[in-house]
DNA sequence: CTGAAAGCGCTAACAT
DNA sequence: ATGTTAGCGCTTTCAG
């Protein structure tokens, strides 16, 4: 008897069941390295949200970096025959995971890791967008510039500093000899207060990450210092914290709609059976100008 | 045949199979109002560790305290037949979602809500807290204290308000005509900066929330004012922000460990065959002096 | 095209 | 104790 009117299907077929039979278990991981990276929580809600709308229920893990936790939570979702699995995991080049994705029983789809396997991925383009940062700051007449990077050894850490050295040299420009050490435990406020405590300060810092971002603000105010007449400042990834603050602060912002897009269709269009080549695809960086760099021309 | 040695056991039942079989699909739900609360990050944190020691998978989604989402993620858990869920929605007095609660089949456990259902709940002490904040800063000479509290209509907002007004009355003093607009659109950043332009400004704030405890921060400095000389600060629910800000917060917070511990440990013996009655449990606040209160006497 | 039957891989109940 | 069998509730397949 198929279902007349518009009652609200009171149809609750077993999903066990269903997934026993079907060889599917409606259901799609996560794996983040950090649930405190807005871009994540927000990735994971926008993903949640859509593929909701076709069924599926979507899990996370946060390994806050954690090798062993990426490790287990690649073989959860294995065991639990998940359907497809994203991940960005803190640790890119560990063999032991390397393994586990490459007998991974469903598709794997790579969210800016460079990782030796055979998946689709987006990669974000940390590389141009960090040229653009500096060379914005050396329009504007900066020619000391600090980078305040995650040390991490994956893609994003790797690729901005790279990127930074080499627009720096391009500018004619010295990279500090000093790098932040911006690590889970580093005080960043205390490493940034004293370098705006040298007679040669840096007129422009680059910052990565939201709760960096608050220490660094912090410490300029604590320095009595101002943005942007003092320094300036450029947030690397945006966040309500710069967009909200007074004043607003100028930041990369990926374009996080592109993004959130392109990774629910083309999981959904692999579960669905696309077998084609593993296809790799690029997500910008959009300046957007808040006014937080200071003209020293 | 036995497995002998100890290769990694190749054994990896089926869950679809075994899930169907036992009635039991091993996974465990929650659903919080808000996923950029640390207190909820953290809980899931760990609730999905503990939990994955004993064999299940911890699922979370974040509602935005919107109603649709919150039914939905009911009649999602509902469907998969989770073993359990643990719950503290946006909206604790719908009709729809305390049905949708009333039928589900499976253990529920309330976090911080009053809500009319039979379930194991625990629930946090924001009266008492509030009261002892109230106190410690009138001992110090305080008699103009503001409160920035959340205006949802939820257990810890409604608490905490009612909480202000009798610790104000019960020490004499008056409480502020103006209530603070704690909503996910307001500025609290403008509505304190104008707060502490006027003549009889507060001389002590008590600050709920991370993100709101950083526009007050950012507010306070924009006005050229101090912490704690000129403002005192108390922020109600501990964060990072509160520990590593210079100068450190003063908090109120909550006895995480405990919550933890209870919550994993209750809905594990539900989920084992617990029969008894539905438990109410309580968790207290402590309030850790950092310093952030001035003393006027 | 519509309807009946088989069977996915386990575990729980039952028989020895 | 240990081994065997039935069947969880679907989807897929095969027959009519």
């Amino acid at each position: 008897m198929p279902r007349r009117g518009s009652w609200p299907a009171p149809k609750r077929p077993n999903a066990a069941a269903r997934a026993l039979r079907s060889r599917s278990s409606r259901l799609i991981g996560c794996l983040f390295s950090d649930l405190e990276n807005p871009l994540y929580t927000r990735l994971f809600n926008a993903l949640q949200d859509k593929w909701a709308e076709e069924g599926f229920v979507t899990l996370i893990t946060a390994s806050s970096e954690k090798l062993d936790r990426e490790v287990r939570a690649i073989r959860t979702f294995a065991e639990r025959g998940l359907d497809a699995i994203v991940i960005a995991p803190g640790n890119q080049d560990d063999p032991e995971l390397l393994k586990l994705l490459e007998d991974f029983p469903a598709p794997i789809f790579i969210v800016d890791r460079d990782m030796e396997t055979e998946a689709d991925r987006v990669l974000f383009d940390h590389a141009e967008s960090i040229q653009e940062a500096v060379q914005h700051l050396v329009h504007l007449g900066h020619r000391r510039i600090l980078p305040v990077f995650s040390q991490l050894a994956t893609r994003p850490g790797l690729l901005r500093h790279a990127a930074f050295d080499a627009a720096m040299a391009a500018a004619g420009l010295e990279v500090p000899e000093k790098v932040m050490p911006v690590t889970p435990n580093s005080s960043v406020f205390a490493e940034v207060k004293a370098v705006l405590a040298s007679p040669d300060r840096p007129t422009a810092l680059l910052v990565q990450g939201s709760v960096v971002l608050s220490s660094v603000l912090n410490a300029i105010a604590n320095a009595g210092l101002r943005v942007p007449e003092d320094v300036s400042l450029i947030a690397v990834g945006d966040s309500p914290m710069a967009e909200e603050h007074v004043p607003p602060i100028t930041a990369l912002r990926l374009e996080r709609e592109i993004l959130i897009d392109r990774v629910s269709a083309q999981v959904l269009g692999r579960i669905r059976g696309d077998r084609g080549p593993a296809q790799t695809s690029h997500i910008r960086y959009r300046l957007v100008d808040r006014g937080s760099c200071f003209d020293l021309r």
